[in-house]
DNA sequence: CTGTTAGCGCCTTCAT
DNA sequence: ATGAAGGCGCTAACAG
């Protein structure tokens, strides 16, 4: 293994000084153009990496930001990862990764990974409450925030949920369960509020009292929570599930099929998020998507805000979402009977 | 911003002097219990982080395993990402990742930029041919194989991909069409070969000399590319189609909802990997999954080797995945009539 | 315009 | 067991 050529020899090569070989490649201080044409093609010829981690000891920073998600495999938080990266190269920054598993310790174990690194920045999707003390680097939350005085992306789901929960009303069904996530994250929080708001001011309680009634299942986040929660909800099943997450939906659509209940024939089905296969499954699953995407992209921004010395209010950044109607739950549709067991089921 | 507390801080702190301080941190050498409980004292205080670039330089290695793939949202390396990490973390190395969007030249400058921050190693995705001047950095191919004299840890889609086929043929079809990528990739031409194999021993032909027809359609590895290949069987449907990555499934089974193709009724399917929602598309999807994970924690492995100085065989490690039976493909069943537009089509 | 030099923060000999 | 000092490769400030 040859060990990697340094500066000093791309200088000894092109015949000039130390500082000159530097200035020429970094194309930083004035250099005479034919000095510079002899270092640039030694430094071409010898293969020469500049060392970026002395250039990072010196310059005391390391284009580089951290990414701390729970889980590399999930759809919701790579979608958004994907842009961010593509936002950040642009802007000359790499990036560095960390899973937490959900797991508070692992998760304050990457925050000190990442500052002892050195990296300029983070973009943290926070699992817990925030760490005693406060890292000197620039943090923005992505998809959930804690409640730490750093600014966050995310989507809005009060808003979305709500919409969502309004399809699902007005399309005439009058008992609605949801099914949602712990509620120690704000997505949990949040996508519950929007579910209940919708219901509660149209007239809907917890009781039936008015003959509308909603319910409220929590779970974890997986599929197999969701599985769980539905078959819960066996007993005594409602007109209309809405499982608040992807893998919610997952699980939910397990259960279904174990225990025979026909999508949306017998049951209707609304969800959340919008992995690909949402399009192809039976009639279609209806869905709110978030905006995954523009979510990365205005957390890579801020967060370059953040490195330049930009101070951006820090505070929490709703993006609007957008609902997708397909065939789990169809819109209001006039003289239509929900609860019946429905139509023609697809093919 | 408060600027980073070092060693000297810390040092001065504790009352000793600098080396003594270094020493107590590392545990590696000899310290008087006495001062190296005031320098952890001291360190924990003041909340003392060592800096990674400056041990770095020193040490001459990063503590970190660049991971360069086409794309963070395919589920298909995420999911050897995820665990590769996890192995990874366990052995005191952290994660770089860059994406390539299977693009030649992001490919290449993702190995510079690696090399640039002194990675100890790479785990490599490869696309098109490896560049001119090798890395002097272990690298270890993962999923694909670029022919570079280094480690390569893939699926065994040969025997995978020919099983699948020989189900398909168990099962009594005999006009069956495979959908597979680009064959600038080994992970399109192992599949393409397994396909191939299992077809002509069975006495399959191009040109249905013998009654037995098997053919196939090149794609780009996109559910448009799946859904386009889709598209040009439809003047002339085989009884049994073949998408041969997970997202061509996506593909063809929009494009069989569009042209009202009944699954398995009208066609039977048996796809490529498994993402989560195969298991409860229709019937469920038939397929083959490879070894993710598995591939995931062997390519950390042997990579781990080749950093601490061993040098495994530099070569291609096939490790066998695993066909799962669902409904869009059923087993052989003796009496069974295939083509003849089937049986329930399941809910 | 160019060569020289002082650190960036740390680990590791080398004397003591 | 401890303190002092060199040097990892680089950039920036300074002197010529």
């Amino acid at each position: 293994m040859d060990s990697m050529v340094k500066l000093t020899d791309v200088a000894r090569a092109a015949g000039v000084g130390y500082g000159t070989a530097s200035r020429a490649l970094s194309g930083k201080g004035p250099v005479g153009g034919d000095a510079r044409t002899r270092v640039l093609e030694a430094a071409r010829q010898l293969g020469y990496t500049g060392d970026a981690t002395a250039r990072a000891l010196r310059e005391g920073r390391t284009r580089t930001v951290g990414l701390i998600v729970p889980d590399m495999t999930n759809e919701f938080y790579t979608s958004s990862a994907e842009v961010l990266q593509d936002v950040l190269r642009t802007a000359g920054h790499h990036l560095f990764v960390a899973t937490t598993g959900n797991h508070p310790d692992r998760d304050h174990e990457a925050l000190r990974e990442m500052a002892a690194r050195r990296v300029d920045g983070i973009v943290h999707v926070p699992v817990g409450p925030p760490p005693a003390n406060p890292l000197p680097v620039p943090i923005v939350e992505l998809n959930r925030y804690s409640g730490r005085n750093v600014p966050a992306v995310v989507s809005d789901d009060p808003a979305g949920v709500s919409e969502l929960t309004e399809l699902a009303i007005g399309a005439g069904y009058t008992d609605i369960a949801a099914i949602v996530g712990p509620e120690v994250y704000s997505t949990s929080r949040d996508r519950l509020a929007g579910f209940k708001a919708a219901a509660l001011s149209a007239g809907f309680d917890e009781n039936a009292a008015t003959g509308k009634r909603f319910r409220v299942v929590f779970s974890d986040f997986s599929a197999d929570g969701g599985a769980r929660a539905m078959r819960s909800l066996l007993d005594d099943p409602p007109q209309a599930v809405l499982p608040l997450s992807s893998r919610l939906v997952l699980g939910v659509l397990r259960t279904a099929r174990e225990a025979g209940i026909s999508i949306p024939g017998d049951l209707a089905l609304a969800g959340y998020g919008d992995p690909d296969w949402f399009e192809i499954w039976g009639p279609g699953i209806t869905t709110f998507a978030p905006p995954l995407a523009e979510m990365g992209a205005r957390a890579a921004e801020i967060l370059l805000d953040l490195i330049n010395g930009n101070h951006p209010a820090a505070s929490v950044h709703r993006i609007p979402g957008e609902l997708r109607l397909r065939g789990t739950l169809a819109q209001a549709d006039p003289g239509h009977k929900p609860g019946q067991a429905a139509s023609a089921s697809g093919r």
